[in-house]
DNA sequence: ATAATATTAGTCAACATTAGTCAAGAAAGC
DNA sequence: GCTTTCTTGACTAATGTTGACTAATATTAT
């Protein structure tokens, strides 16, 4: 209680708000000034503290009229098996290993076969083919966790 | 909400006409006038929030009696429509354009929402992020248009 | 008809206003 | 001590706003 940081503190004046309205919007300045720290360290806090794991999905727009906006979702009862897949994904996979892990996702009935020929098209050596093999398979891997993610909660 | 821009309150203003009357003809001066900023904001309003991808065509003629005219383009959805898109898309795409694209697959009923998800987490900044903006937009260019290509055969 | 003038919209670059990234140093935990 | 987490600020990027200048079209005068 007396030991919190002023992360800490930001966090649950955020989580609170969140706790009775589905989505909070900032600006960023804003809740800088009123908690005395660095713009950036809203940035800390939200990268921290409100990830989709934890079940939050963060959009913002910078220039005028500019915000942060975090919104609460609903994650499905698939964490774990995500959570695997994400993990055997890594920072590299090829294209073979990456067609095992969308095999997976249909047998557990994660995605449909329409859903399947998607993200098979978007990690697809036509698609993504920088010259740089190395390169490829940390792209596909960014892809592949990325669209992982999106299938952690309904939108 | 609270703090929106002067340019989203016009956009708002000229897609609410549209949404009951296909099209919007204005003078250019008038709107400027209205929600007193200065003429050429109009231009800016137009130019990033009513694109082709975004599904409209905009005509305007300049001196006496001169107007802008704003079309909702009514999508065609045969493969001439993926056609123009993967036109749209060319080498590179920004993040902005490339979310134009994906709104425009949705909107002419091409994909659901949830395939709508999985693309756009396809195409994010988090998925396709090499340090390099050239190479970035190069790859999100090609992973849409391979999402688009495969779509052809689907539906 | 042609030229001059008036009336519109378009372009572009400077400036303003937001948020994001990154790395260094400080503080806290172990 | 060593490691992890937190804090800070300099720098970057995205988006929005403004106004000076340009271009196209219409109207009026000759």
């Amino acid at each position: 209680m007396e030991n919190q940081n002023i992360s800490d503190i930001i966090e649950s004046y955020l989580k609170q708000i969140l706790a009775e309205s589905q989505q909070v919007e900032i600006r960023r300045a804003e809740i800088a000034d009123q908690f005395n720290v660095v713009p950036s360290q809203i940035n800390y806090v939200i990268k921290t503290r409100f990830t989709i794991q934890d079940g939050y999905v963060v959009q913002s727009k910078r220039g005028g009229g500019g915000y942060i906006r975090i919104e609460k979702v609903k994650l499905l009862d698939n964490l774990d098996f995500i959570d695997s897949l994400v993990t055997a994904v890594g920072n590299h996979i090829t294209r073979h290993d990456g067609l095992a892990v969308v095999r997976s996702l249909f047998e557990a009935g994660a995605v449909n076969r329409r859903e399947v020929n998607i993200i098979l098209a978007a990690i697809d050596k036509d698609a993504i083919n920088t010259g740089d093999r190395d390169l490829d398979q940390q792209i596909r891997a960014r892809v592949l966790i990325s669209i992982l993610n999106h299938l952690r909660y309904e939108s």
